[in-house]
DNA sequence: CGACACTTTGAAGACGATCAACGCCGGTGG
DNA sequence: CCACCGGCGTTGATCGTCTTCAAAGTGTCG
């Protein structure tokens, strides 16, 4: 079976021959998984990494008290379970659904550990990519502190447009609502209530229509809570994409 | 000069042996910092990684609005820089100041990259390093939308205990109540107001002096709205101390 | 003693959560 | 073909919590 070709443009593999990448890739077998179907749940033995092909993988958690609370949807390219991996810790930290068809390459968890040991490049691959992560992280929880729900939804559509490299002139939005404001940790009925006044500050929703209108009315409203202003990528990624008639695409 | 007896305690250098570690902390030299001193500022260039070696830390940003927010308190053995530069971003993410006199080795950033490239172990120790505070930081960021302040500043409070190693039954509270609002995301005032509140929920603050009370209380209180139940360390540690009249520390 | 930083307390206001009702749509079954 | 249902989203009204503004209290240090 020849691999998926997503793993030669996967970042985690970067800086290494093709042929040690496809060695690698051979240990691992493609799995295919349903809408709403469950990948694992919270506290199960961690047995699996997985590499995201396509589609959409949800990651969230309940508190005894019943709420459910996304912490990530995960799209192709995404891996999971490194994290529990690399602390060693031997149950999942999340659950983890199919938010759509998906297909998703799976490895054996001692495959990740024993090939960062053996593998430089691997493990300088993870740690770039831990450290990415836990800055925006780190940010997104600034944000709560920081920002209104309005300007937090508005980073949000700003960031779902850049990665899945969507037209910021209209676009629709790729989950449902209510798993996006699952995603953003707030109630739908504030993320709906939300989506019509940002109209205000430049960005007219219709349905799961999003329409960048005015980005200088977006960057007046927001960035002025956002401590990152010169760094915040996605942001700056739009603004250039509707000034030069759409279509250059983020490093 | 001898190297800091910390350095045999750290977890970046776990796996190393005596003569490999202290010929890396060769390279470091130590720097001592005054109270209030800044360290660098958000956007400086990326000249330096740190290891802190006593005293305390804040890194802080600050948005165009004038609100000033800490996302992180250092002490003791936590590291600076590692994530800009394992990211090889060019300028510092965030501004650090010592909140206390504190001491710290400076090493060149190029120290970093070079020496994870070339021991195995130092970048397998910052891989698990990143991963678990990314696992502490999504943690915390779901805090904020699932709990009440009052449920945060007790997860807060009980952090502090473990990590400083003080007694559940009586300690000072080692920042200023301006900090630790500000670390927490939260006006001092509902810092202020929430410190008195917390009495009900078997949490007794005196000025700074907190006291854990009743852990059961503060159990049916915050664990109703923490996803982590199971793994909340700290409040285990701290039940477990309670319980054996104090003092077993946590791995 | 007075200045200043830090904290507490009070009152008013804004914002998001919650509860409840309704609209919309696609699917199923009679 | 229509009736009914259930999932999803919208809209309205109310409530609680946190922020904000203001003022006063506490402590330290010259």
């Amino acid at each position: 079976m020849t691999s998926p070709k997503i793993v030669s443009t996967l970042p985690l593999f970067k800086g290494l021959s093709p042929e040690a990448r496809d060695a690698l890739v051979q240990a691992g077998r493609i799995r295919r998984i349903e809408i709403d179907e469950r990948l694992f749940s919270y506290g199960d033995p961690v047995k699996n990494f997985y590499v995201l092909c396509s589609g959409a993988i949800k990651l969230y958690r309940q508190t005894p008290n019943g709420h459910e609370t996304t912490a990530e949807v995960l799209i192709a390219g995404d891996t999971i379970g490194e994290n529990e991996i690399m602390q060693s810790l031997t149950s999942y930290q999340y659950s983890a659904s199919a938010v759509k068809e998906t297909t998703l390459l799976e490895f054996p968890s001692s495959w990740l550990k024993e090939n960062s040991k053996k593998h430089q490049e691997l493990s300088l691959n993870l740690l770039t990519l831990f450290a990415r992560r836990l800055n925006m992280t780190a940010i997104e929880a600034e944000h709560k502190s920081t920002m209104s729900a309005a300007q937090q939804v508005i980073c949000f559509l700003e960031k779902i447009c850049v990665l899945h490299d969507f037209d910021p002139r209209g676009f629709e939005l790729p989950y449902s609502k209510t798993l996006i404001a699952s995603r953003l940790g707030m109630e739908l009925e504030t993320f709906s209530r939300t989506l019509s006044r940002i109209r205000e500050h430049g960005i007219l929703v219709k349905g799961t229509t999003v329409c960048f209108q005015d980005i200088d009315a977006v960057e007046t409203f927001v960035c002025g809570d956002c401590s990152v202003s010169g760094n915040c990528l996605e942001h700056q990624a739009i603004k250039a994409r509707l000034k030069n008639g759409q279509s250059i695409s983020v490093a």
